[in-house]
DNA sequence: ATTATTATTGACCGATCGTTCCAAAACTTA
DNA sequence: TAAGTTTTGGAACGATCGGTCAATAATAAT
């Protein structure tokens, strides 16, 4: 009964995802995100509204997207501490390999945003609180499996590890020294194996 | 030999410093800093050059002020494992009292502008460079003192306190409840008394 | 074929961006 | 007091900001 859309919106998304993920929310103009969605302006603001509604769009499709890939590595393994392990690996992967997408938008909103939009706010938290009840759900699995202490408080756990995850998001983002990186790793995750070798030598 | 300057340019520094830590770089304009430092245009251009460069000074600033503050508590009490959970425990007092001020302009600058400058991104990697050498002091005064065992790297141990203590700051961006960032920092310190309620219950 | 509805296009909007410039003012030295 | 030097105040710059709008195009339903 209209004339339909010349363009995927999922796919122009994933587009703006990229510019707000490696800009930030301020400096990334409409124009830019014009030019990388392949969209004219009037079919932008048609489509999304404002600058706001497609950052608040984009960082959504970011938590369908990238939040569930990382997800999903918790559940990689039979052994719930070592998918854990492989979970925080990947992530110093992507902070020496992802050029100039390193670090993480959801780290990003909630520090350049978080204060000053309410929406943005309760979306970080909520991309955040998936991430610490995937954490979750791998230590109850891990304590199931006999890996963990049974002394361990599991939420306080989680959140230690969202935590964690976010720092080293941060450090990344200035130093890509592995050894750095996978030293922080260590540590951080030396409190769920708790052999005595935590800090190592 | 010539007019002199009608402002402190340390007190207008410091308005400046709070303009950016609020608002972060790009979101805080010229007009604003104007409006906070109580001096004119031209006076600001020709005091300090340009945004880019009256950034980096504030961010300079920050660290000889906010920073170095922070270190002092490091060395605040005799036994130095009760200096560093000091430190944490004020960071969550900053982070449920500061208001617009929470957060860290380290954290903001490395997030917003680790990338795409780096002379930032030089400096941000020196001030954290400064916290890792204060925690390894305090962790090294804490080896002395008996208060941790011997066994521990301390350079890695002060790279994950830097890196905890800089996802605490992104977590207290958009998570106000006492409990859940005390609860990280009860996590974080048990790796240093490690006795057995790591995690706890 | 006509009508209704929506999408597209790109010119255009006022506001604001960071920055420049210069005459006027204020001070020191001679 | 005159000369020399720097700061100040604020008008002005071109560029860009996010956002609007009306004409046009494309489709579906009648």
């Amino acid at each position: 009964m209209a004339r339909p859309k010349a363009f995927n919106e999922e796919a122009a998304i994933d587009k703006a995802v990229e510019v707000f993920w490696t800009k930030g929310y301020e400096a990334a103009s409409m124009q830019d995100l014009i030019n990388a969605m392949g969209i004219q302006r009037g079919s932008l603001y048609n489509a999304f509204g404002s600058k706001q509604q497609l950052f608040l769009k984009s960082l959504q499709r970011y938590g369908v997207v990238v939040v569930n890939k990382l997800l999903e590595i918790l559940e990689s393994k039979p052994s719930a501490i070592a998918s854990i392990e492989l979970f925080f690996a990947q992530l110093v992967e992507h902070l020496l390999t992802a050029g100039e997408l390193r670090s993480c938008l959801v780290t990003n909103s909630a520090i350049e945003r978080g204060l000053r939009d309410e929406e943005t706010k309760a979306q970080v938290l909520s991309l955040l609180s998936s991430l610490e009840k995937g954490f979750y759900n791998t230590l109850l699995r891990a304590k199931e499996n006999g890996e963990l202490s049974t002394e361990f408080d599991l939420h306080l756990l989680a959140h230690y590890l969202t935590s964690n995850m976010q720092g080293l998001l941060v450090i990344g983002k200035v130093n890509s020294e592995r050894s750095v990186l996978e030293g922080i790793n260590q540590v951080t995750l030396s409190i769920l194996t708790h052999n005595s070798n935590r800090g190592l030598t």
